[in-house]
DNA sequence: CATCGGGTTTGACCTGTGTCATTGTACCCT
DNA sequence: AGGGTACAATGACACAGGTCAAACCCGATG
């Protein structure tokens, strides 16, 4: 192995911990990598997969940014989250053996991927894998009980307040900027996610840029006022 | 193996398909009985587990009806989901070993229990027990993603009609009417989890009674037109 | 059988968010 | 540089669903 393949493959990945590899022994990274193509490229605006397309893959984010769309017979569609660096694609899709949402690359982006039937044999040599892959698929429920309590319980503001919040904190853990952040997606985009149109996330963006929370320029957000933004979440205060 | 014995198992087990074992041998579903225990009891109003417990065994319902709610610190809390017989409960403590809800018997129930630890080395062993698991992960990903898409973007009266015809199909899958239904649940139960006041709900159902899609007497529901019902699940019709 | 209390229904009114329409802005392309 | 094409901000108004309050129903309990 030259030095060009340690280079291309997920042991030297700058995000190996954040992602499929995540608490694999070196040996057990190694075998994964075996398995895995690396580093595909997913421009701007392009289809990582659509609806009703067979599932052979999980992909995993190794650079850019993605939505999953879901849509509704009578052309209206519902955003079911954005994914970033480290994060899987794909898993709504082992259940049917189809995709059932469209995944949308919202910036240049590049994705790794592994045959699913492939990983579910490694999961049967490595505990450690499928271990972790359980917990994964787990977190991902967890992701979106809490985007049911928003959309089912919180008022728009609420509403905002947390997602900006939560991207603040994944691109922490990511060390970018949790301060200062461009948004990957559109107004329509946020509101579709957060189940409000985007006049209404347009109108919350500018309320809080002149309550002193944030300063907003287009997609540029700077968050100027953390804590007070944290407790816009809730309804507590007022 | 006695008489007795052979009863209490999964083999025997009348929700056998639609529950843990589906699309195991014989000999697979008699190994995963080894480590189960089978049939206890959870009173009405009895919670299975409450949020914070630490996580051990999994809960496949045997007979009854359930809810997982999820608590916000400010006292609001979002019903997740309604589990009945042959469902699993337990999914979203995988990830941090902790129930991040409560499981609420909302009937007399029973359950069967597995310790996941012993689950995920059985999935070592079995192949299929362990591709059924993820595809079960992955269903109930899927399933939260059309709760999101109810939430984000359909109007109370879709939500109630989309609500009402998976109750409905859910029955059907398990040879129970599925056309009279007694809800378990309370106006405002269904409110949480559709995202709308109890009073909303007790509206909208007087509506479809008016109209002639249901016929409503507390919490007996008939379902007249399931036709008619079906089509306000979407905006389409007017 | 009467009482009680949680759950449900219904009404009148209010408000947050959607709708529609206009203008503004920024970036891409030639 | 200019001009075109998204995307974004803002205003005026409408309405679905929330809020508050009252009455009702019905099964459990003594």
């Amino acid at each position: 192995m030259n030095l060009h393949d340690l280079k291309s493959v997920c042991g030297s990945c700058t995000i190996r911990e954040l992602c499929l590899p995540a608490g694999l022994s070196d040996e057990e990274v190694h075998l994964l990598d075996q398995h895995m193509e690396h580093r595909q490229v997913v421009s701007k605006g392009d289809y990582l997969y659509r609806v009703g397309d067979p599932f052979r893959s999980l992909f995993a984010i190794s650079s850019g940014f993605f939505k999953t769309v879901l849509l509704h017979e009578d052309g209206r569609g519902q955003i079911t989250g954005f994914q970033m660096m480290g994060e899987l694609l794909g898993l709504e899709a082992i259940h049917s053996d189809h995709h059932v949402c469209d995944a949308v690359a919202l910036e240049d982006s590049a994705v790794c991927t592994i045959p699913f039937d492939q990983f579910e044999q490694l999961g049967q040599v490595m505990v450690n894998l499928q271990h972790r892959f359980n917990k994964n698929l787990s977190r991902e429920i967890v992701r979106e009980h809490n985007v049911m309590m928003l959309l089912g319980s919180m008022r728009s503001e609420e509403r905002l307040a947390n997602f900006l919040i939560d991207l603040a904190n994944r691109h922490a853990h990511r060390h970018q900027s949790s301060v200062e952040m461009t948004l990957r997606m559109t107004r329509e985009d946020i509101g579709s996610y957060l189940g409000l149109k985007l006049e209404t996330v347009s109108r919350l963006l500018s309320r809080f840029h002149d309550e002193g929370l944030l300063e907003v320029r287009g997609r540029r957000v700077k968050i100027l006022d953390r804590n007070a933004l944290a407790l816009r979440r809730t309804e507590a205060q007022h």
